[in-house]
DNA sequence: TAATAAATGTCGTTT
DNA sequence: AAACGACGTTTATTA
């Protein structure tokens, strides 16, 4: 059974040779491969790992990113990410396909004894892809609205760039204490707290003034309640959603604000 | 075109309204379906997202999982983990699927105004995964062999409960101090550090003897370094692979005494 | 190139 | 159900 049409080819239960003609145009001609059948797949690289027989899908993409999916689970069984290079053969009447990354020095290989399809797809995919409410919105939505932190908060820099990487949003509080202010979109870790503690570092080791640190997270994990307290820090609860709310709002105010 | 045996189903190029019936027949009957085409999606959950239109690939599992993937990259622009209940609708003349997840209140949408191919597949995936050369796998090497570890070493007990976790290895050295080892498969990073120092912390908490605490790991993060002298612990590198192979040894080992 | 932080992280395991 | 840690994490960002 085949479909051939100027872009793309679909093909049911090819024979190995078929399979093979169909994944070695597809690649050679950067297009999206997907084989599914009857597989087993090596793969040997930062660690190694070995997937016994078993039918899944297998998808080949332009950039060189490979994926082997089973019929369960969000993540791949097995992958390579882009910049691969796709080596297809036929090794013992069987199909494999080999991805293999120079670099890095890993390899995939997946051999199939059995096709159940293979689909060369030709795919035009210009589209933007819009993410809101990020960790990135909420500073911008306590920039915006300081008092989402505390009252009479009011920050003097975002983004300030510190030894070991960026402070999100430094300030001083209703009583001129400077306060610097670490984000979370999740739920803050104890590694979220010790991120902090690292910029307050910086500050104590300067002076000997009061200082203090506040941590925003939607939620803050049991197992840093302890650090954090222990560290003299302080949390505030603070979702996403609500900052996502508080820039609409911005935003329909600059609007208004225009007109 | 059309490919119909008992298990499986191919359409090149369908209708929306021969789509509709593909995906409804696999997913209410558990199978895992592929729909490629034109597409816009829209995601609401822990985070928002819309994706304007473009031609991608969609995976619908049989456990609730959905992706949609972009002819690049190595994820899933979008996706929705397994427990998710698919929605499959003709809306104005379109392929609407959605998958919906009850508990973390999250809506996957994705809409198909033209339909490049639908597969249907009864995939029967039983295969056992292998990831070899893992963390316990090093422990195990270690524990065979242990002077990978350092010359004289003698360890007492692995897997070891304590308040905060486990304890990879505990022994003693060639001077009969006790040594705590933290095991990584990976760079050691600040955090495996404090991990270690917590179990150390249990220890000097109860007494005052010497006691050695020491971090197995391929390599020891820049990051890392600091810290551990700040907190007198040690590193010992120990590739996974290096133990992969003492694990051979130890297998073929084992086999000649059975003989 | 290396390091650092973010992610709709996901996934397993344990409490 | 919640939380904790690992992951072949991947990915973007920045020094």
């Amino acid at each position: 059974m085949k479909a051939n049409n100027r872009k793309n080819m679909i093909l049911g239960a090819p024979t190995v040779a078929e399979a093979y003609q169909a994944v070695v145009g597809g690649t050679s001609r950067h297009k999206t491969v997907i084989v599914s059948g009857n597989c087993w797949v090596d793969y040997q690289g930062r660690a190694s790992s070995t997937l016994e027989p078993g039918e899944r899908i297998v998808m080949l993409k332009p950039d060189g990113s490979a994926l082997v999916h089973r019929p369960t689970n969000y993540a791949p069984v097995n992958w390579q990410p882009p910049g691969s290079i796709f080596r297809t053969a036929i090794k013992d009447d069987n199909l494999s396909i080999r991805a293999f990354r120079r670099k890095e020095n890993e390899t995939l290989e997946v051999t199939f004894d059995r096709i159940i399809m293979v689909a060369v797809l030709d795919l035009q995919d210009s589209g933007e892809f819009y993410l809101h409410a990020s960790e990135k919105d909420m500073q911008e939505a306590i920039l915006f609205q300081p008092d989402l932190l505390e009252e009479g908060f009011r920050p003097i820099k975002a983004e300030k760039p510190v030894e070991p990487g960026f402070i999100d949003i430094m300030g001083v509080d209703n009583d001129n204490v400077l306060t610097i202010v670490e984000i979370k979109r999740n739920p803050a870790t104890s590694e979220a707290v010790l991120q902090l503690q690292k910029y307050m570092d910086i500050f104590k080791n300067d002076s000997t003034m009061r200082i203090r640190g506040i941590l925003v997270a939607p939620e803050l994990a049991r197992g840093a309640q302890g650090l954090l307290a222990k560290l003299g820090l302080e949390f505030k609860a603070l979702s996403p959603e609500v900052c996502s709310e508080v820039l609409k709002r911005k935003r329909s105010k600059t609007l208004n604000e225009f007109f």
